[in-house]
RNA sequence: GGAGAAAUGGCAGAGUGGUCGAAUGCGGCAGUCUUGAAAACUGUUGUACCGCAAGGUACCGGGGGUUCGAAUCCCUCUUUCUCCGCCA
């Protein structure tokens, strides 16, 4: 969410910036400062006849005080009329909040001057590549049949007991996914993220917290009955945690990492997308979570993206970085970059990480502050990554290191799983 | 799940209808004293919003209500504790 004031003084570039997401916000910022304009002048009126009728309950505290009971009475049929206008404009002015609050929640945040336009993510900008892509002949195989030979995971188990889009990985499938979550884990630790097992579901105010309501409503795993949210990735509970926190300022920057299923309806995905491991309803990731100094938060960014480059790396797989376009960026994010690897026996990019800095949009709407030298207050940035998604991860080793005599896990991997091939 | 108790400022802890944004203690900050430190003493010390300012408004777990007036009374929700039941 934009800071009112922010918007209040720098109306004209925020819409300027924000057609960079081919967004036309002229219309609706103007109808936010309209808004604010008269909920200021109605909590006005409101807090002046709020002062007056406090003065005249005071008084009457007084006359009672004194013994002067009729003069009291006196003073209490005046105030009639003050409470009638002053549940009114309380109304007026609530009603005026919830609208404005209502239309902040629309804006989405702005684009920094480096995010390009671009309609689709087609208009993705690619800054960085690296790894090989293997020639795997014409025999290759998708992963989900290499996951049937070698009986790695099952999907149609998975649709009889839970539906499509949730498999169960077997054997040394399960081995090879439990290795990922501890090898990313161990790197995270290494590079300075403190380990946290969060809650797998989250409250309504958590899911604001961080942009997903009410934006992504309908995205996410609803339990009713106890209003609760199945968490769409750990970024939810991890950001969530500092939530109406006011941090030292010299205890920045915050460095958290947490592995945890991610439960995504997905709805509105149909085709050839879906297909094996390209998009599940859940699916494990490890999550990196930094909360910033504004001033240092795009070096953090920088620095996410060059350790999220060392994972695939190690993992010895081609990989592309781009910066994401206007048109792709997402709802919250001030600069994204997504990392996509690719997967040679569908031949396919697959996206297995987004990067990005938030800014203070969602620090605003958490109210996630650090108190400066002079005791100031101020929003804090925070940013976060995959580190990654493990599926299409999963995918792509299983497609690209097929040989005639197995799949060959890569070498980091190999203290992990107690097996260096798949047969 | 049932019965009971509780939720107050950074912490502890008073406050059961009026001058309470809230006693007191601890902690924090500033000063006096001291070669320095400690101790002692003095002062100060919540947050948000509106306003150029003066000032005003709101906040005693959340929401609603009664009242001229609510930390205090009523309703409701949440959380914590104690006991009982159930359970990995």
């Amino acid at each position: 969410m934009l800071e009112i004031h922010r918007i209040r003084e720098e109306k004209d570039q925020i819409i300027e910036a924000l057609k960079v997401r081919n967004l036309d916000a002229t219309a609706k910022i103007e109808s936010i400062l309209d808004m604010d304009t008269k909920w200021r002048s109605a909590k006005g009126e409101l807090e002046a006849i709020a002062a007056e009728s406090n003065k005249i309950a005071k008084e009457i505290g007084q006359l009672f005080a004194q013994g002067k009971q009729s003069e009291a009475n006196a003073a209490k049929a005046k105030t009639q009329e003050l409470k009638e206008s002053e549940k009114e404009l309380k109304e007026t002015v609530n009603q005026l909040a919830d609208s404005l609050q209502q239309l902040l929640y629309e804006i989405p945040n702005v684009p920094d001057p480096l995010v390009p336009s671009g309609k689709s993510d087609q208009d993705n900008e690619e800054v960085d590549k690296g790894g090989v892509i293997p020639n795997l002949g014409q025999h290759a195989e998708s992963h989900w049949d290499l996951a049937k030979k070698y009986n790695l995971i099952d999907f149609e188990m998975g649709v009889k007991v839970t539906g499509a889009g949730f498999p169960f990985f077997i054997g040394q499938g399960a081995r090879l996914q439990r290795a990922l979550i501890n090898y990313f884990l161990d790197q995270a630790r290494d590079a300075g993220y403190t380990e946290f097992i969060p809650p797998f579901v989250v409250n309504e105010a958590s899911g604001y917290g961080t942009g997903q309501l009410p934006d992504k409503e309908g995205q996410m795993y609803h339990c009713q009955i106890d209003d609760l949210y199945l968490i769409p990735t750990a970024e939810v509970p991890l950001t969530n945690m500092y939530r109406d926190v006011i941090v030292n300022e010299e205890d920045l920057p915050i460095k958290v990492t947490g592995y945890t299923p991610c439960f995504r309806r997905e709805a509105g995905s149909y085709g050839k997308d879906v297909r094996g491991l390209n998009r599940l309803h859940q699916f494990d990731k490890v999550e990196i979570v930094r909360v910033e100094h504004p001033d240092n938060s795009y070096a953090a960014l920088d620095e996410m993206v060059s350790y999220v480059k060392s994972l695939v790396e190690n993992l010895g797989l081609p990989y592309r970085i781009l910066r994401l376009c206007g048109g792709d960026l997402g709802f919250t994010s001030a600069l994204t970059y997504d990392f996509e690897v690719f997967s040679a026996a569908q031949e396919k990019w697959l996206e297995v990480s987004s990067v990005s800095n938030f800014e203070t949009f969602q620090a605003n709407r958490l109210k996630l502050r650090f108190k400066d030298a002079e005791n100031r207050k101020n929003l804090a940035h925070t940013l976060n990554g995959s580190a990654l998604a493990l599926p299409r991860i999963m995918a792509a080793i299983l497609e690209n290191n097929q040989t005639a005599e197995g799949i060959k896990v890569p070498e980091v991997l190999v203290k992990y799983t107690g097996f260096d091939m798949i047969r």
